[in-house]
DNA sequence: TATGTTAGTGAGTAATCACTCACTTCTGGA
DNA sequence: TCCAGAAGTGAGTGATTACTCACTAACATA
């Protein structure tokens, strides 16, 4: 028993390691997740993260990296693929929360880090995250307006914080009833009401 | 110096104790307030703390009753004031809002017991805050369809998820931004696509 | 003024944390 | 086959954590 764990390209030890925090997140609170149980998610000793990782923060930060290029990827994959600003807007509240369910650490992790005031590393990622996301956001809202689709005195600020903030509610509710699975049947509902809230009136 | 702390009665010292918490949490990771800072905080030594609290997380746990109390008096009494089920719904929406923008290190706290996987007493208490809170909106939607001001069709499960949603997206909103008053500013137009999205089309 | 009770404190404790280091094992190319 | 460099490890380190305890100071009341 006991044995030694077979060395592996540092990149890939990497990004086991990212991978390994956010399973862990799922089912813990990502402010308790020590090394020791990162090192033992990777089956290898927890001295060995260091070979790869100056610090913990570092860590961190490369799980911020990993979630903000996958979320943004998928979400704007979704989006060229709509037909219309108001669809696209629907792909990307669909794919988002598809992350989540897939990913539930994930946005545990995000909330986590914005909680803390000092400017680390990973909460300077969840910020540039977030500003990417928003941008990509009022584009839509802008371009639904051209189009008609959208209310035209439609508050795109506003519009921003409540999209962000259906997902939140979603999450919450999920993290209440302890089961992942259920953002998935509530999401539907949800997004029909802010839909209503945002569209042109008939 | 190091004069020593004047005596108080139990049950001040325990007041005391719960809000200089909710000091701390305004301006610290709420996970990673200490005992030392608490005792600090309220220029007590340590030690003390443990004469009127036997663990940690009673001391957290009468946080949040603390915190269910004041929140939910405060949102009953401006829901009775209000002329109808919708102005009830705005009156709760801007008193919680306004509870928040006046102890910014309540949601901070409520949402890092959340995340916690474990059922501590604290995680209980706002399973327990959540609830009540959501039977009281529930009430008002239920009411407000009756009057002919809500859309009939709503789905009052979802109408919950998304106006504690909205709450926790101006909440996100705030904390990235760290002005704390800027919850104040953007609430109305959050509220406003909100109300958009529940009310009978006319 | 004397006394029992409650509140406050300094100086600890064991446990746990992120991080280090001297050393071992593996692997890929010459 | 050999060996240099990369990856992995056991056994630490100091710092910090929640919590304890023997003792002291203050208060209420008789």
């Amino acid at each position: 028993m006991n044995t030694r764990s077979k060395p592996m390209p540092a990149n890939e030890r990497r990004s086991a390691t990212v991978e390994a925090v956010v399973a862990l997140a799922a089912d813990q609170n990502p402010g308790d997740i020590t090394t020791t149980a990162i090192a033992q998610q990777m089956g290898v000793s927890q001295a060995a993260l260091f070979r790869h990782f100056p610090t913990k923060e570092d860590i961190l930060e490369s799980v911020m990296t990993w979630v903000a290029e996958r979320l943004l990827s998928r979400v704007d994959a979704a989006a060229a693929r709509a037909s219309s600003p108001l669809a696209a807007l629907e792909a990307v509240f669909t794919t988002h929360i598809e992350f989540i369910a897939k990913h539930p650490g994930v946005p545990k992790i995000l909330f986590a880090e914005i909680q803390r005031p000092n400017n680390s590393l990973a909460k300077r990622a969840v910020h540039t995250l977030l500003n990417r996301y928003s941008t990509r956001l009022q584009k839509l809202f802008t371009d639904g307006k051209a189009e008609g689709e959208l209310d035209p005195d439609l508050d795109i600020n506003a519009a921003t914080i409540l999209f962000i903030g259906t997902i939140q509610g979603l999450v919450v509710r999920s993290m209440l009833s302890g089961r992942v699975a259920q953002i998935r049947r509530d999401a539907p509902g949800a997004f029909a009401i802010y839909r209503r809230g945002i569209v042109r009136s008939s």
